[in-house]
DNA sequence: AGATTTCTCTGACTATAGTCAGAGAATGCA
DNA sequence: TGCATTCTCTGACTATAGTCAGAGAAATCT
């Protein structure tokens, strides 16, 4: 298995990734054109860039300058904070960047050229399941304040999906609490998908003293639903519950969600009786730990008290400077 | 399509092209990591590092050096011809070499192990149809003399696969005659398909004043099969033959080559009388070209007189010097 | 209000990749 | 034998990518 992805390895980035440089790097840096190609048509603050790209902040200073004196954006006051400054294309810039968009095309053209339509049509789908995949692999998990803006974001979105979903509405206030305390540690924790740094997924857990630990807060967000990653959260939760010697798990959920009901079916939890009085949900489920097989289920293992697990950082932000 | 490949594109040069390059590249520069794997624990050529790595011979030489310095490897004299050197990994290069195929193991590793093992199982498979088809667009189609090396390894090789597959063997001389001259415009043309420089499959044409053009010498190397470059070689055949306004080819077969009388027949050819007294022959096909189609379909279209074909080129070879 | 942090920028570097011209030895060809 | 070619190497370059330290202005925190 390992041997095919790195014969994959090899070919893709032979046949691509130096051919992609040689397409965009026709008649600039390829440095120049992957920032040209970021900043987009409809201009970026220098901060995202800087995250996007991942560049040193005099490099990409540089890199703007470059660009600049060749006319091809203009940099400027960003709107409200007198700090930050946005990169725009300017009329040749745009026209610059039709010219990458091409040579992307041109690129991909000669790939399925010399195909036959079957031929091309099976690539296609294989990249595209390819893609899915890496795009799914790259997802992290790891424990997470519930304070912190990422947490924050996916609560938010939670919520707004519920409101969207249920009938009648949503309201957090009526429903059992699960506040920050709740939620932190030794009380409970939260889990945060990110894929790039952005938040796209959270899970969290609520421990009782004498009663099961309650899993609260499952939200996968729709930009990636479909990559399993539903299921990845459910594992890190009941991995990190499992490694607190924790025997089972049980949570509630409403009859709206359904892909939610299904996930948590196939997952090995059964339904039982009503063990609270949640007026939002119709479906209660509970799951009895095997403390083996979850922590070697576990992608995400609970890391030793010792050694902080990740967290998700801020996304943008120079180093600290003098 | 080319939208997906485009995306395709764009997440596996991100994430394997950047990574594998991080991996590699880890406590020496890429170029030399490069160098050092291309090498390979039996030795190469320096002459061969220049082609397979593609790079300026006194680049490679400066690489060579550096490597050699830091007591990886030693460059010494070729067995035969005194100009050529060949680089060799000391037990210290050995040792360097094992922790880069480590390291590309670990990559492999850290896209494999977010995943769920049926997801894991999907990744594999459409990683290996991707780099199939990848493979598969990169082989080339041209023109060649049959006296061209090119030509002659797929000749040869052709002869002894016939001499293995045949009952009773094979011997040319019995054979009608498709001789050199006989494959040279404007009496025939050799097709020679190449792969990163290398010949891997062949196909001719054999004109006739008074009489279909026979296709002759239709070969693809054990290594490329299954990618459908069989098929792709008959069209560019036909494409060739159309072009010259011919209206029928036909060819023989033996009834040992299973997958070429499969492929005839999925091609449109229709089993006829026999037209001549081949002594190897079982199966005698012709086809009616239809010019149109002949064209639409071809992927190496007819070059116009005036613009030569790229031609294979010589394998090996520094630029012309002093 | 004062201290701290954030954001961008400049100056001064280094490393890596790559190019070009030509020299010298070995080989192949007429 | 002589001439062109092949192969490798050195010297002298250039370009690109990237790092590090610090400065100045704006925003934020206390």
């Amino acid at each position: 298995m390992v041997g095919q992805v790195r014969r994959f390895n090899r070919t893709v980035t032979q046949r691509i990734g130096a051919l992609s440089d040689a397409y965009l790097s026709r008649d600039r840096p390829l440095g120049q054109a992957r920032l040209l190609w970021e900043i987009g048509p409809e201009g970026s603050d220098v901060r995202l860039l800087r995250s996007r790209l991942d560049l040193d902040s005099g490099y990409l200073s540089r890199l703007l300058r470059s660009l600049e004196n060749d006319g091809l954006i203009v940099v400027e006051q960003s709107g409200t904070d007198g700090r930050v400054r946005t990169a725009r294309l300017t009329a040749r810039g745009l026209a610059e960047r039709v010219v990458l968009d091409r040579r992307s095309d041109d690129l991909a053209a000669s790939i399925l050229g010399p195909l036959s339509p079957r031929q091309r049509a099976r690539l296609v789908t294989s990249m595209a399941e390819v893609e899915r995949l890496l795009v799914a692999s790259e997802v992290q998990i790891s424990a997470c304040d519930p304070r912190h803006p990422d947490a924050r974001f996916c609560l938010r979105a939670y919520f707004r999906e519920l409101a969207n979903r249920f009938d009648g509405g949503f309201d957090v206030t009526r429903s059992i609490s699960a506040d920050d305390e709740e939620l932190t540690l030794p009380a409970g924790l939260v889990l945060v998908a990110t894929l790039h740094g952005e938040p796209v997924g959270c899970g969290a857990l609520k421990f009782h003293d004498n009663a099961p630990t309650e899993i609260k807060r499952m939200w996968v967000s729709p930009a990636v639903r479909g990559l399993g990653l539903g299921r990845r959260l459910l594992a890190a939760l009941e991995a990190r519950a499992a490694a607190r010697g924790i025997p089972v798990v049980r949570l509630e959920t409403n009859r709206a969600l359904d892909e939610a009901v299904g996930l948590y079916r196939s997952a090995g939890y059964r339904e039982v009786p009503a063990f609270n009085d949640e007026p939002y949900a119709h479906h209660w489920f509970e799951k009895t730990l095997d403390q083996e097989a979850a922590s070697r289920a576990a992608t995400e293992p609970e890391p030793p008290a010792s050694a902080a697990s990740p967290q998700p950082g801020p996304r943008i932000g120079d180093r600290p400077g003098g």
